[in-house]
Order: C-alpha cells, then sequence, then structure tokens
DNA sequence: CTGAAAGCGCTTACAG
DNA sequence: CTGAAAGCGCTTACAG
C-alpha cells in the first residue's frame, strides 16, 4: 500500500539514494536515468513523505501566522482575511504552508507559539499584531526565531523587521482632504491606543489639524461593541457646533456610526458626513458607499511573506522595513461644504 | 545548542526510551525516574521535536481546512471567521493544529491537498465548501482520508460525512415568519445554485410560498458583483405591484441591496423590507440593524471539527450527520404590513 | 520497571 | 555519475 523511496530504488535497479536525487532534480544525474526512475514513480504512486525530508533536512516548510483579537468582534473585520489571502497566497508560491493561531488570549498564543518553535514545527512566524509588553513576541527574539510583524513593533524595534503603512501619514492626508473640503470641525473616533496603528494613526490627526490651526477637541475611543457607538454618536450629535464628519479608523467602527446616526434620524452625508479606513468591499456595498483610506492590506500581507521568506533564504541581508502606501478612495459618504 | 532527547538521557542516566517514556508519562515508569527526567529536561530546556514524533508515529497531529471561494469578493463573508473560529478552538483543545488552504481555483486546490495528503501532511480533512463535480472530493474519497463537509455533499453522499444546517427548513422558516407578518409579495435574492446551500434555500422558500397559495414569481441570483445589485433592485421597485420585503441569503447580499435601496431614496423598513441569513455583528450594526437568521457558524465549525476528530479515533464508529438549528433574530430591517 | 535495538522515510557527505 | 552508510530525533515491540 504505502510506498516509499526503496520500492522505487529496487524496481528502478538504483540505489534509494539515487531516487532521492531524482526528485530533487540533482544536476549530476543523467536525463536516462532520471526518466527511468520517473517511470517507475509513475507506476507505483509514489510520493515522497514529507514529515521524514522535514526530519531530514531541519526545515519545515510551514509558516506560523499569529493573529491576536482583542475582542470577539474583530474576527469580522475584513482587514484580516484580505491580509491572510496576500500571505497565503505568496507563501504558497514559495512552497510554504501557513499554520495558524488565533485567539483572543495572550497565554493561549504564548502557548501555541512556544510548541510550534520548540517542536520545529516552523521555520518562521508572522505576526498580525502589535502590541505593549508582549510576552510571545519576547520570546521569539530570546530564541532567535525568525519573525516579522505586519504592523509596527513597540518593543525590540531594532531587531523586527516589519511591514506597515505609514499610519501617520495615512491620517495626516485624510485630515488634510477633509479640511480641504472645507471642514473645521472634525470628530474622531479612535480605538483602545495599546495598539501602535492608533496611536500613530491619532498623532497624524493632531498634526494635521494643529498645521490648520484648528481645534481636536472631539476625540473619541470607541470599542467594538455597538451600544458604544450609540453613547459617542449621541454624545456628538449633541454638540454645539455640531462636527461635519467623522473620522473612523475601519469599517466596521464606520459602520456602527452609520448604523447609530440613522437611528437618530440623520442622512449621510447630508446631515454629517464620515469616512474610514481599509477599502474592502464593505466600503463599496455600505449604504451609502465609504469614501475611505485603502490601506492595501492584500499587499502587506504579501510584502509580509516576502519579507520573512528573503530573511530565511539570505539571513545575513540588511534589514529593511516596508512600507506599503495609502490612497485615499472617494465614494459617498463624505461631502464638500 | 539543540538538546535532544540522548542529551537528556546521558545526563539523566537512563535510556532514551525511558526518557521518551517520562515525555509521554507511560504508568510504568516510576515516579521517581519521571522526577528525575524531568527534572534534566528543565535543566536543559528539552523540547521534543515534533517533527521526529510525527514521522514515527505516523500521525500529523494536524488538519486541512479547505476553503473554496466562488469570488473575490466571497473573502470578507462573515460566516467563514467565526467557523474557521469553531474548528481551530475544537482542534486546539485536542491538540491538532490546522493548516489552511483557501483559494479560488478548483486546480489549486486540488494541488494543495494533493500534496498535503500524499505528503502525509495531514491526518485529515474539513470541507467548507459543497459543490458539484469537485475533483478534491473524489481524490480523497479514493485515497480513503478521513473527510467531513461543512455543509451538504453533492456527490458520494454516503461516504461523506457532514455538519450543516437544515436550509430548506431554515428558508421555509423564514418564509412562513414573513408571510405571518402580512407579507405576500415576497422576492427572492438567492445566488447560483451550483452551491448545494443555495438550492435547498430555494427549495424551502417555494414550499413556503406554496403551501401559502402565494406565488413565487420573483426570484433573483446576483453575484456579490455591486453593479448587479442595483440592476435587481432596480428591476424590483419598477414590478407592479412592487414586493414588500426582500429575501436575500447572507449579510453581504443584504448590505449591497440596501445600498442600492438607498440610492433609489427607498427606506428600509419602511418602504421595503429586508431580512438576511447569518447573525454575525454584522447585522447588528448595519443601518438598519437586520432582521436575520442565525446559522450559527462558530458551532457549525465546532460541531464540524469534533465529528472529524472523533472519526479519527473510532474509524468504526457509526457514520452521522449533524444539523445544528436555525433560529430567526428579529431586529428592524422588517416590518408587520 | 528499564534498556538495547530496530525502524519511521528521507537526505547528504563520502567514496569510487 | 551513482552507491553504501550514517543520521535526522523520536517511539515501540521485545527482552530481561
Amino acid at each position: 500500500m504505502k510506498v516509499t523511496i526503496k520500492d522505487v530504488a529496487r524496481k528502478a535497479k538504483v540505489a534509494p539514494s539515487t531516487v532521492s536525487r531524482v526528485i530533487a532534480d540533482h544536476p549530476k544525474i543523467t536525463q536516462e536515468t532520471k526518466d527511468k526512475v520517473r517511470k517507475v514513480m509513475k507506476e507505483l504512486g509514489y510520493h515522497p513523505n514529507l514529515l521524514a525530508r522535514k526530519l531530514v533536512t531541519q526545515s519545515s516548510q510551514t509558516i506560523g501566522v499569529i493573529r491576536r483579537m482583542v475582542s470577539e468582534e474583530m474576527i469580522i473585520d475584513p482587514f484580516f482575511p484580505e491580509a491572510l489571502q496576500g500571505i497565503s497566497d505568496y507563501l504558497r508560491s514559495e512552497n510554504y504552508s501557513t499554520i495558524s493561531v488565533n485567539a483572543v488570549s495572550k497565554d493561549v498564543i504564548f502557548e501555541e507559539v512556544e510548541k510550534m518553535v520548540h517542536g520545529k514545527n516552523v521555520d518562521g512566524i508572522i505576526l498580525l499584531y502589535s502590541h505593549e509588553d508582549d510576552p510571545t513576541v519576547k520570546f521569539l527574539i530570546e530564541n532567535k526565531v525568525p519573525i516579522i510583524m505586519l504592523g509596527k513593533p513597540t518593543e525590540y524595534s531594532d531587531e523586527i523587521m516589519y511591514v506597515n503603512n505609514d499610519n501617520v501619514k495615512a491620517m495626516y492626508d485624510m485630515t488634510q482632504y477633509l479640511i480641504a473640503l472645507g471642514h473645521k470641525n472634525i470628530a474622531y473616533i479612535g480605538r483602545d491606543s495599546s495598539f501602535e496603528v492608533h496611536k500613530d494613526r491619532e498623532q497624524g490627526f493632531k498634526m494635521a489639524m494643529m498645521e490648520a490651526n484648528l481645534e481636536f477637541k472631539h476625540i473619541y475611543h470607541s470599542v467594538y461593541a455597538t451600544n458604544s457607538a450609540q453613547q459617542i454618536v449621541d454624545e456628538i450629535i449633541q454638540l454645539n457646533p455640531r462636527p461635519t464628519v467623522l473620522i473612523t479608523i475601519d469599517e466596521l467602527s464606520a459602520m456602527s456610526m452609520m448604523s447609530a446616526l440613522y437611528k437618530r434620524k440623520l442622512s449621510i452625508p447630508d446631515d454629517i458626513s464620515i469616512i474610514s479606513f481599509n477599502n474592502s468591499l464593505l466600503s463599496k456595498i455600505s449604504s451609502p458607499p465609504l469614501t475611505t483610506v485603502d490601506i492595501h492590506p492584500y499587499q502587506l500581507g504579501l510584502e509580509t511573506a516576502k519579507s520573512l521568506i528573503n530573511q530565511l533564504k539570505y539571513p545575513e541581508a540588511m534589514r529593511h522595513n516596508i512600507l506599503v502606501p495609502t490612497t485615499i478612495v472617494e465614494r459617498e459618504s463624505c461631502k464638500k461644504i
């Protein structure tokens, strides 16, 4: 039933080592023997046992992709499937498999990562999140595991290569865009700033406002839950003067703000404008379609994977981080005033 | 640097086989030697090499999760991350890893599955899709790979165990619910019926309409692209009499319909009602929040994983399929008339 | 209760 | 250009 390299060798009347070399398409094997061996492999239905190969080559040809959700709801954020697709498409093209860990709990993540690193199950790790004081990062650095971060490292920033957007600039640009449209009273709805991305975005917002000599007093930090959105919206619409535009930092946040606004009988963008980040399909099909910053999640994922594979191939190469540019996509949720 | 079972054995003055038995917590090893060996493992920082173990035990302790997207946009459907989470949570609890394949192309999927099966990289496969004439399913059956399907098999239904909702009943119930609310003129927006789920839902709809002696002439098949949504909506609103409610079969479809309706200045649910399926966070935060059928994706995923692991543990056990019940969740997108 | 030995299915110096 | 041998790091009958 199970056919191994020995069976092939026997039937083709060569040594197992020769069969192995044929599989690897070793240049010094004659075409003749290659053909002969390959024919036998076909006949016997031989397929190499990858486990055995991994054991001897000491390489797992698989990459661990670690994702942490701060909240249960983050699971449906369209950023992740798109980034993950970029990662797995690239890894597949390089003949790597991906094994993924996704959890809310820091401890679960730590355990899983420890297990896969010590068990030699992965050649490298992609970290899809970045926040302060993360034991997993510490562990990976100490064990010299090749890693790359999609996002911006808070610690060990000299040792971790990363791929990211320039989030300060992205938000700076977006704010300038709003100002150019005539908006002066802008409300900013961010998120928990223990994540680097949110710190950066907030900073970009403040920079642009300061430069334009505008006040930035309406800064909120939403959590994913919907009632918090309603609460924020209710606060905002009672402000006098009322902000003319809401900046949200992802599509899920934008959607819940819109819901809350509709509930208060406000229409978008006639009564109030709203903009967001990501530009997944969700932005296109929302009502109305969202003006948004395209952060190119697929591209981010792809570059991240590429960068890690490069690290594995050329461990001595110069470290360098990659910034994927962002672009503003105009749709119908934001009007000129 | 690298510490193996031999190093531990030497330092603990026992045989490697004893160390191995300590790792496995073999009952016949005295507590004394266990303690001694474990102490040395700690001191040396020993961690078992999982690759080696897998090779000798002929088990990979990993499950392949295969997903096929009919369209690029399907990638952000919130059904999948929730189902996947259910799967990976369960697998982790049983000490299995998951390795995933996600692609649009049938050929890519087939190749990847072939590679992981032949390479002994997986102990079993979870199929997250079901449609006609799928070479991957054929391959898995022929190679006697343990599989389970989340969805309903079209072929080999005697050989494939599956976990599913009763989609006929789910849609039948929903249609009855709408009829009870006073809706008589109902438009149904389904999808490509080469997927089993869509056939079943459509059938449930027709059954309920027939039973109530209502006509069901407004049946559309949307694709994921937004312009098709606008087209369908434009057709529907010109009908005379105009349908009072739209049935959509997932949240993405619902969102794009709502967008298209808003563009034509119709308000939901005052001018027209809309209902959907899934009940992820998206339904809650949409504007207005969607009345929807909860198909319990997390539970579906969990049961699927559980069922596969059971198959692996007890290969001789009776096959049985699992149906996860659905529930209607009332929100604000559908009114009584 | 523990050890010596064989073996899982490959790859890769080392010879020739 | 190809083969014989050793070895990757474990587990598991088989002895004792």
